[in-house]
DNA sequence: TATCATTTGTAGCGAGTGCTACAATTCTGC
DNA sequence: GCAGAATTGTAGCACTCGCTACAAATGATA
């Protein structure tokens, strides 16, 4: 009703889901460097991405044009306020995905790696269900 | 000392697990299909994952330069030994996913999609745990 | 067997993400 | 202010995964 046929197929979600992965971590990239340093260039997010600089300047400039980005040539990169409410929903995400998996018993390192490439697919059902689990624990 | 340093990237870690997603994802499906019907064919790995034959066939073709799966020209497709053994393993790793979020608590359908997304990103310390929660659930 | 439907293959396009090499700009330090 | 370092942008290539349109092969049926 609401959705493309398409999007009934598991496959066609996930990869819907990688389409918007990439938005998602380069808005939170940006959200964290500017609230830890003030700004965030093109090398920094190359860094954190680990990727060439060239890649980020291209993804960079989508993302502008998306309206979540924006920034001038040669200068820093700040978030819009769509890039703001974006980074914010996906640092709780991550967040919930992380404190989850730690209540669950993995350990640390494993986590975070783990963190980053599930994020992107847990629907909204698997997320209250892991932010109840976190509560619970938490609770005892 | 074992792998690239950009392996110890997460993001780039996720890159390379988005790599490996389609080969696990296509060869599962060739194993599920030829154990219910008898043989896969091109069509069928069409409708399975929502995308056309020209896709499939492109990705089969690849598949095949990896020694995961043998075909000829208008044929079925089958999977080699090296594609069984990856196919039992994805199949593994996707019921223990499965079979978590179920005993998370998560919604069949959900679970289901979800599971999709999420089983390629599972590193062993954090299947382990799952595994472990789903045997508690179980045992109550 | 000859025809028609189904299936599979091929050609060629677009979007996305990666790269190196080189050019342009900005920043730093003398 | 000016030279050299650092940063950013551009050109052009590769690979993956989508697609439509058309061609070839296979299968089914009259």
């Amino acid at each position: 009703m609401s959705e493309p046929v398409k999007r009934n197929n598991p496959f066609a979600k996930v990869r819907a889901d990688h389409a918007a992965e990439t938005a998602e971590d380069y808005v939170e990239a940006v959200s964290d460097m500017v609230h830890r340093t003030g700004e965030c260039r093109v090398r920094d997010l190359a860094k954190i991405m680990g990727v060439s600089h060239v890649t980020v300047t291209r993804i960079v400039t989508r993302l502008q044009e998306q309206g979540l980005i924006e920034t001038e040539p040669y200068r820093p990169v700040r978030l819009t306020s769509s890039g703001e409410k974006l980074a914010a929903n996906s640092r709780q995400r991550h967040e919930i995905v992380l404190q989850f998996l730690l209540a669950l018993g993995v350990p640390q390192d494993d986590a975070e790696r783990d963190t980053e490439g599930i994020e992107h697919h847990v629907g909204q059902a698997t997320l209250d269900r892991m932010a109840a689990f976190i509560r619970e624990r938490s609770g005892d």
